[in-house]
DNA sequence: GAAAAGTGCTTGCAATTGACAACTGCTTCT
DNA sequence: AGAAGCAGTTGTCAATTGCAAGCACTTTTC
């Protein structure tokens, strides 16, 4: 686990805390899949990841401050939840499920469901962000009877299947 | 160079070819630095890719169709451009360099530049895209008389030095 | 017109990382 | 006490990465 950054670019940064393929799904399985302990991601995710694999990628996004660990009176159902800095990385998901849903097979399919991310944009993840925070920081949301954000989102997110 | 996707999520697309820490720096420097050629892109980067890794980049990014190599009679000079599928990867390296110049070292520096990134958002991406498609596929900008989106974002990634 | 410099890569090799399976130590349920 | 579930670790082996050279070619320079 190098810590040491290779350049100073923003971009960089980023690339070398979220550039690995698997820290991006582990991610993704948090937030949509609201998966939260070791078993659940390692059985849920549709790819298949090792179990030393997750070990790693979940140490690594704790130490670089993604990830809390909460280890529920110790040994038993540590519950991994999202910290500020994970959340705010649903802006780069989206942008990601955007590009994967416009630009795979050839730009043809799943369009209808695809402009749900494209345009709802900014609006939508700031209601998704909010509701993150609530699920996983215990901040409540500022307008509790706003529409759940995430239902949109997870639907667009199933029809990326 | 497998091109067996590990399952059929938009997000997993995109991080089968985006999710590598190199490919992302490769169209970085060619998308903000406006380097087209093999040598430039080696010697350019701050990071210091090797050639071999670089070759393998190149050749993975033309058959994922989000670059295209115009091998200018043969041997010499062959330049990279950027494809349509390419430049519409700018939203995730935009989100990617947000989240960078935000969370990396506790959040404390270089806010004031970030905000052109931040908020600047929709519009100066639509505006980026407009410049991309004119450089790298030569189709003319709707509107020549506005004004250089690339200069505001070139100058927040010279700030995320 | 031969030498030098520049081009896009390729090759060899050591070291790291990845995937797969089995196993450990702990806790709780029966 | 036994079984089952939990979060990982360990071992093994293949694939990938990183680094230093080198290669075949073309253009420029003298």
């Amino acid at each position: 686990m190098d810590t040491t950054p290779r350049s100073g670019c923003a971009i960089n940064a980023a690339v070398e805390v979220l550039g690995d393929p698997w820290a991006m799904l582990v991610l993704r399985d948090i937030m949509f899949g609201n998966r939260r302990h070791f078993r659940e991601l390692l059985a849920g995710s549709e790819e298949g990841i090792a179990s030393n694999i997750l070990a790693s990628r979940l140490k690594q996004l704790v130490a670089a401050g993604l990830l809390s660990r909460d280890d529920a009176r110790r040994g038993q159902r540590a519950a991994y939840s999202l910290t500020e800095a994970g959340i705010q990385v649903l802006p780069v998901m989206v942008a990601l499920g955007n590009w994967g849903l416009a630009h795979r097979d050839g730009e043809r399919r799943l369009r209808v469901r695809a402009e749900v991310l494209r345009d709802g944009g900014p609006e939508l993840i700031a209601a998704m962000i909010d509701e993150l925070r609530e699920v996983h920081l215990g901040v409540p949301r500022p307008d509790p009877d706003a529409p759940r954000a995430s239902e949109l989102l997870a639907a667009a997110y199933e029809a990326a299947l």
